[in-house]
DNA sequence: GGCTGTGAACCGTTTCACAGCA
DNA sequence: TGCTGTGAAACGGTTCACAGCC
């Protein structure tokens, strides 16, 4: 019961894996689901079949950010989810900015999910004068010349590139020019960013191709030595 | 020179590592951006830098495909685009079905990029009347009890799932009853699939969290041991 | 000379198997 | 007894450094 010194800096805390952060998320989700069943306790096995992992898996995982579990008794569902929102760094809500207001971005602006995951849509962008001044989701598009004002003014950490991949990089360099450290981008191009800034990029054709090579016939045995098999969102 | 024998089943060939089918997408879209700004010719130092990873990790990845370059040159910009299409199985473009035509339902039917990519949008799915019937990005919309039907008649073979979360599990059943092996989720749940089929899960909420705890102040000097910095899209 | 192709070393991730504890 | 927490083993992926070839 002792491990769980967080914010502390000073404290040399052992680094959280990468491969552990990318599954909290599911981790987190699973475990909102449980609370809104009504669910007060949980086990690794079953926690981990609604995460898509193997209960090693999880259990290895969570050692890392500490000690929850009772031996021989399992998790408690709604600690578990608070350590987990703490160790995400979303117990108060990020305020996000959405660049380029297409079919994606008002898809994007719309998504009604994201408050109960930690972040809030307060920006809009857009470069074309036809669509700047209008409103979506209830948020005034402004244009390009208003983004290091706008960002600052709304206080945004996060941004969304759901721009053509042409002018993807432009958007980047004024977000990152105003301060951003995280990106999301939707757009298919490697983006450049200094060092200090984080990007994850979401290619939906990547994805199809990815799942179009394993349609091939020479290719079906995939892996899956002998474990979960169903449900293993991240094979290849 | 040789190595290249591709689908000619029976031969043991190596199998593509998983991490290297994934990045597959990136290299081919550099290559396509250099073939349309007239390149015939580039090296691995250059397509590395475009698709943002190691020169190692591209010649390495390449390696696990066959033998394609030219010592002391480099690769040839088209023969190379050519063989990771066929690799991917992409060289005839696979018919895509979308199930769930709210606002990214409209967004990925309406995306223009997919044909340059080897893929075509066919079908789509929505359960509300008022929708059924419709048309979207030129496409009716059909109902729930056709899905079979014109899955068969569309000679469909992936599945983009972009339903709300709550019945993202029973649009999977009936892709995956229709003969669906490749599916791609926008929904933020674990689906459950029989062990042929693939599924891809895109969550842009997971990804914004991912984000989010890098912007921590005790988090931010991440890995990077001494390689390329900016642009890594993998980090964690 | 210059670049590819690749064995070998290194490193991070996953799985195993069991010790530790309610 | 039944579960968590975790060292240790096994595995896969990445980087290094150089041999091989044009």
């Amino acid at each position: 019961m002792d491990s769980r010194g967080d914010s502390d800096a000073g404290v040399a805390e052992a680094p959280i894996p990468p491969a552990t952060v990318r599954r909290l998320p599911s981790y987190l989700r699973a475990l909102h689901g449980l609370a809104e069943r009504g669910e007060e306790r949980t086990r690794s096995a079953a926690l981990a079949e609604l995460s898509g992992v193997s209960p090693a898996q999880l259990r290895k995982d969570l050692s890392f950010l500490g000690s929850f579990g009772t031996r021989g008794v399992g998790y408690d569902v709604s600690e578990l989810a608070q350590y987990i929102t703490a160790t995400l760094g979303i117990e108060t809500e990020h305020r996000v900015a959405i660049f380029g207001i297409g079919d994606l971005g008002h898809a994007l602006a719309n998504y009604p999910g994201y408050s109960r995951r930690g972040f809030e849509v307060v920006a809009l962008f857009d470069a074309a004068p036809e669509i700047i001044g209008t409103e979506v989701a209830g948020i005034v598009v402004h244009g390009r010349g208003d983004v290091a004002r706008v960002l600052a003014e709304e206080r945004v950490t996060l941004a969304v590139i759901a721009t053509p991949a042409s002018v993807a990089q432009a958007a980047t360099d004024e977000a990152v020019e105003a301060g951003i450290r995280g990106i999301l981008s939707f757009a298919p191009v490697s983006l450049q960013v200094p060092e200090h800034v984080d990007v994850r990029t979401i290619d939906v054709s990547s994805e199809l191709q990815i799942l179009a090579f394993h349609l091939q016939a020479g290719q079906i045995p995939t892996r899956v030595p002998g474990a979960t098999a169903a449900g293993d969102t991240d094979r290849v």
